[in-house]
DNA sequence: TCATTAACTGAGG
DNA sequence: CCTCAGTTAATGA
């Protein structure tokens, strides 16, 4: 398996604890199918029972659910490095979606595989674990989003974490990054209509504080927009000494 | 199809 | 009375 398969993964994991070669060669020797899909494809649904999970290599994917109206909330946002479904490796029944929001290259892992190598490599079930924590942090901070702050805020905190974590695996550069999402996406992932969010990235490139344009997000002000999100990146966790 | 903007509305502080 | 956000509708890219 080439290395790019796991170059992203490896770069976070590499990030969030202190793992060793052999840890590292337990990764990389994983059993990986890397398959090409298109974007807006469905990766696993609702109800389903997948038998592997999903890495992402290259491009953008979401979680989310719908309710029987047909109101979606987006639940969180992946990017190359993630493994959205860790959960399916443990509970059998998918309770979301899992949707690519770009083309994107996927690698696929046997859950066999993944616990076979938790059972050999302790340590390596340990960064997992640390890895799905982290994941749970980010949902609580999620719905603190949601639920308590205002839409200025709310798109700020998503867009400052979406850099944090895109930094982490490379692609920001001068301060830009893609957000791949049309902006009725983006009201599905805030809990706010399109049009609101229209009104509030036309408030914050006013303010001076960031722009989107075509996918693409530049960040002007990060200490104003810190401030108005309310950012505090503890929560990432993304340096394991603290 | 998606983004933009205005006008209006109601909830709630 | 003011701010925030949803709805509707018109217009443009």
């Amino acid at each position: 398996m080439t290395d790019i398969v796991t170059a992203a993964l490896l770069k976070k994991l590499g990030k969030i604890s202190d793992m060793n070669e052999d840890d590292i060669k337990a990764i990389k020797s994983m059993p990986i199918v890397v398959k090409q899909v298109p974007d807006h494809h469905y990766v696993v649904r609702d109800r389903e029972r997948p038998s592997q999970c999903c890495l992402v290599i290259e491009g953008y994917a979401v979680r989310s659910k719908t309710t029987r109206q047909g109101r979606r909330q987006i639940l969180s946002i992946h990017i190359p490095g993630d493994i959205p479904d860790v959960q399916s490796l443990h509970i059998e029944v998918m309770d979301h979606d899992l949707i690519t929001l770009t083309p994107a290259i996927l690698g696929f892992i046997p859950h066999i595989a993944i616990r076979e190598m938790h059972r050999t490599r302790p340590r390596v079930a340990e960064i997992f674990w640390r890895e799905t924590l982290i994941d749970a942090a980010m949902f609580r901070e999620w719905i603190v989003n949601v639920g308590q702050r205002q839409a200025p805020s709310r798109m700020a905190h998503l867009v400052l974490e979406l850099k944090r974590r895109l930094e982490v695996i490379g692609p920001v550069v001068s301060n830009m990054f893609q957000l791949p999402m049309t902006q009725d996406e983006l009201g599905d992932a805030l809990g706010l209509t399109a049009v609101h969010v229209n009104r509030t990235i036309k408030q914050l490139r006013d303010g001076g504080l960031m722009e989107f344009q075509r996918q693409t997000v530049k960040i002007l002000n990060e200490p104003k927009l810190k401030e108005l999100a309310d950012f505090d990146e503890l929560y990432l966790h993304q340096d394991p000494s603290l």
